[in-house]
Parts: C-alpha cells; structure tokens; sequence
DNA sequence: AGCAAATATTTGCATATTTGCATTCTCTCA
DNA sequence: TGAGAGAATGCAAATATGCAAATATTTGCT
C-alpha cells in the first residue's frame, strides 16, 4: 500500500477541512484576490485570514503574489475547482441527508437564541 | 456566505484527511470489503479500522449492511471515486512539487533509523 | 442459557488544530 | 530614514483527533 502518497493525499484533504479554507477557494475562483478583499469577503481578521492562507500555500494549493504592499492570491490548478464542483454534486446528490444535516444545523439554531 | 453548508463540506473533506480512511475508499472501489478484509488489507487491528470505519460511516460516506456476524461496508456514492480520481490528476499534475514531497518524505526515513 | 466470532463503542492519553491577540516583518513613499 | 499600511508569524488556551487497550454488542450455534 503506498502510504506516503497516501499521507500525503490526506494531507490534501485535510487542508480542505475547514469551513474558512472553503470560502477562500470560492472566493479564488474567479481569479487572484488579495488579502484584504478576502478579509472583507470572509469577515474575518486580518492575522486570521492570513493563517489559513499559509495552510493553504504549505500545501501547494495556492500561490500567492507580491505586488507592492499587498500581496494577492490564486489557485494553483484550475482543476482544485472541478474536484470541489464534484464534491458539490456529491451533496446535492444524496449526502446530505436528513439526519446529518439536521444535526448539524440543530448546533447552531441553539446559539441565536430564538429566530424571531 | 452559507456557513452551515461550508461547515458540513468541510467536516465531508476531513473524513477523507486520513490516510488509513483514503486506504479504505480505495478498497471498496470494487464494491463491497467486510470489516475482516479490510483489517487485512490495512493490516491494522480490528478496533482501529471500526474506528476509522464509524468516521466514514458518520459523515454518510459509507454504508454497512450485516450478514450473520459480519458487516459488509460500501461506498454511498460512487461519485467519491471520481472525486478521489480528480484529486490524483491535481496530485499527478504539479501539486507534488519536489518541496512538499521531500519534506514529506524526509519525515518517515527518520523513524527506521537508517535504510540499509 | 452459554459460548465464540465479528464488530462496535468507550476510555485514557498524547498530539494536532483552531482561535484570538500581540508582535514582527516588509514594502512604499514622503 | 522612519512612519504607516498590509501581511505574516508566534503564542497560549480551548477544542478536536488519533490511537491502543479494554469492554460491550450482536449473532449463530450447541
């Protein structure tokens, strides 16, 4: 069994994992972005943006470019988009069924209080 | 932004940031592995694929159905392979760039002390 | 009922990730 | 050169994950 490639595949995987990291790759697909618009497009802090930025570049996901004092990003290869368009059609299609989803938005309809 | 959904795609990515759960998906490519077989496959003991058996399981990625005593695991939808496809082109492409792999590499040829 | 085989779940503990904050680095331009 | 904007890094507390050993469940058999 090929376990480095394996690790290394996991590892892939995992920088996909996070809800912020998923936003930022949409955020890329229609082209380079800069940190600051990221920042706005996420709501998110400067320092914090930037983290997830790094994970992203560590895992040779994303490229980044310095241009004066901002520095913008890009995805490396376009083909990161058609492997999230499958995960996409991977939960339209059946995934996100009723248990799991309800779970989960169970969680959050707990914290603002009552929708009314 | 729709949160809870980036929330659920990323908790489907962390599923499959691990490479002994990436082993298994592989595994049932062909279509359906007992617990028996793929402790075998995976050689490793019986309470750590159950274990990374229920992760799957809990994020609906796999199926089981029990005959007699023995359980038989599948994959919910076939799709997971064409994404798992996807991500071998993006690895087969460039993301694999001699940085990343040797580090990676460099990690596990210091645990069997040397290789001769 | 009682036992054995095949899986699952629980538990305790080590390690890894996330997060918010403060600090540092790096350009640019006056 | 030094002030300020824009990014990156460092760090500590909280949370989550991974792993192995022990324990539970479920099923089939006698």
């Amino acid at each position: 069994m090929n376990q480095p490639l394996h690790r290394f595949k996991a590892e892939f995987f995992k920088a996909l994992g996070h809800p912020a990291r998923l936003v930022i790759l949409e955020q890329l697909r229609p082209g380079e972005r800069s940190v600051q618009e990221l920042q706005i497009a996420l709501d998110m802090d400067q320092s914090s943006v930037s983290q997830q930025l790094a994970v992203l570049r560590h895992k040779n996901i994303v490229d980044s470019r310095k241009e004066g004092t901002t520095v913008y990003y890009r995805v490396r290869d376009p083909m990161i988009f058609q492997l999230l368009d499958v995960a996409r059609e991977i939960f339209n299609n059946h995934l996100i069924d009723t248990q799991a989803m309800l779970a989960l938005l169970g969680e959050e309809s707990l914290e603002p209080a009552n929708r009314k």
